[in-house]
DNA sequence: CATGAATGAGTATTCATTCAT
DNA sequence: GATGAATGAATACTCATTCAT
């Protein structure tokens, strides 16, 4: 714990050589997690396929978990793109619509790097400094509630964290697995029906007269 | 190898320092992985945890990765056993009552070792060996299709595979999730609760009229 | 030094069970150095193909050199076999029919298990107990010198010992080589090729007059 | 890897640095192959003998073969620096003055550091990486060869491969074993004699008219 | 700033040998 | 006698990290 290096950067590349040493870096080390696991993605490697010294990467990384957590935040920002323009089509659009909406951009969102996800969701551990994978969840988390929140009148649920909790997970959990475990369900025609089914699994719980009249 | 005699008590002792031997060091891998992590569960580590000799840890696991197999043998085995259980008691009952069975009985197993089960899920690579942890999710997907077959007059999907898929994979993600990240939801009480909103999402689901009357 | 143990069986096997277990031993040390390498010849590996308990092994061979020594032994037990055979045939030949039998005798010597031969000389450390298989090479030196000595009148060599070195190391080397990397020589007809060059060599060699008339 | 800048000196000090290392452990390994042998020459004991981590060991040989490797291939350089200038000196000599020739190079190669040569002939295992060093043996089979091509009115042979591999063959296995197993044959004056009787050995099986006068 | 040589604790695994049963 | 469980020193090799140049 006590010697827990940090996982900023050290420095803030401002110049444009800086930066596109760090660039080269995060790049190498998503190829080299990619192509050879994140067991075998050791700083030299990582160095030496960035084209850049040892020495360098000890510059702008202060460990290697670091290039891990850069390689994260990377992914997570693509991730966000995609999933915050979701949520802003859905706004205005009825709740079975808008689900649709949010599962679509669930899906479409693994399918970005989907080869990348998978090391970082099953090889990369979560230790200390790298639990920012769930920096994403955690926004996923609140866009939903907000979501939810503004559609109040149209859904049937009083515990609206309780309800999140169900939505996110579910979905997350379903497009994620569709993507890494059963891509034959993502063939042309069938991930029509899995939106569709998912959305039926959503937008019908959503809808389903609260449980608590009292 | 060379042909035992036939002294059962010599034979059977022996047997049994070598049981205790094996125990003990399975025992002690679960312990580490839980205390220490997957990345510092070195075998020489763990043999001296299991108070036991490297060569002899050797002269029962051929490498690393059969270690971290048995004890997630052991685990699925648990798991199962918990499972099946319920399977069993859900056959004869109507939908509703069968699937919050279901989804109570996987917060239970997820609960029975939920350090252990965490570790596992999250940092225990899925190479080689070590994919007997899908062994659990194929057989529990089995299970539950079987289940659906059994009760198809009173669900309203058409596509088997699909249906449980969706069921299987949220009921996962949901208890796990639960267990793993939120223990929060699973105070007295409010455990109830999740168990109640995840049946009313997966039975909700299930009587959802098919999509295609076509 | 000190610790070097013993190259003896520890005890000489009356029983026939005893003996019985020392011939698997040895042979299927002898069936593993040939299949497996000197490397990877290990006593648990022996014991096993042996199909005897490790502390059986340990009964009759205080260490793993003893093994070594043993096939050894019985290796050049054989080559002797022949290599005397010869040098009793050539006895009452002229000299160059008794050279002509020895080289030929010393090319089936090395026949007799070729790939054992090769492991035991290209692999098989020399250290310590195993120089044995110099009491081989030693024998025949001494068997040549008697048969130079009494073939005197034929031969014109005047220092007895550097014509016996010269004809003993140039023989085994001829053979052996020939043996283990030029198979090639050996086949049917050009063995006769190399006998005969051989003896010329050597023959012609003997028949030379000696070089000090002084 | 990363683009060397044009600074010459920073880069010539390191490789120096470098070039160092790399000596020290060729040279710690030759010292250990010759005082311990070959079985105790460990990576880790040869790294502490050069004075260098381990680390750096592996910074410049993959593995241990190629430390070995690199041995070997040190004194072969040495032995053919000996052997060529030998060759050359023969080229222009009559047959018995250049097969003495021949002798003494081959003598006095085998003294340049016989208890190496000794460990590498004997101990080292020919496998792999390491079989150069018979690289030797075949440039002297062929250049051994070349020699009698150009001397083939003095010499009596008709088969010429035959003739090389029974003179390369003798030559190298009576200066072998006189270095290794009988120095006292190399005693002052003593030498002159084996120089004398391997030539005539030689020599004389050149002279002799061919076998097949058919 | 960049380089890359150097480090050494740490890893998985083997194997000759002992000794209680 | 025979068994085989147990031992632990030793091995080859990796990798995150430092620091002199």
């Amino acid at each position: 714990m006590a010697r827990k290096p940090l996982t900023t950067p050290r420095k803030t590349a401002t110049q444009d050589r800086a930066r596109h040493t760090v660039d080269a870096l995060v790049e190498a080390t998503a190829r080299i997690l990619v192509r050879d696991g994140f067991d075998r993605a050791s700083t030299n490697r990582i160095a030496e396929e960035a084209g850049v010294s040892i020495g360098s990467l000890y510059q702008y990384f202060p460990c290697k978990e670091a290039l891990t957590a850069a390689v994260i935040e990377r992914h997570n920002q693509q991730l966000m793109a995609i999933v915050h323009g979701a949520f802003q089509q859905a706004e205005t659009e009825p709740v079975e619509t808008g689900i649709r909406l949010l599962v679509a951009a669930a899906i479409e969102a693994h399918r970005i790097a989907p080869a990348l996800h998978c090391v970082l969701a099953e090889q990369t551990p979560r230790s200390g400094v790298l639990a920012n994978v769930e920096l994403f969840q955690r926004s996923a988390y609140s866009l939903f509630q907000s979501y939810l929140e503004a559609h109040r009148d149209q859904v049937g649920v009083d515990d609206l964290d309780l309800a999140t909790f169900i939505c996110v997970t579910s979905i997350e959990a379903l497009t994620h697995t569709a993507v890494i475990h059963r891509s034959d369900m993502l063939s042309e025609g069938r991930a029509d029906e899995l939106v569709e089914e998912a959305t039926r699994l959503i937008a019908g719980y959503l809808k389903l007269p609260a449980r608590r009249a009292a």
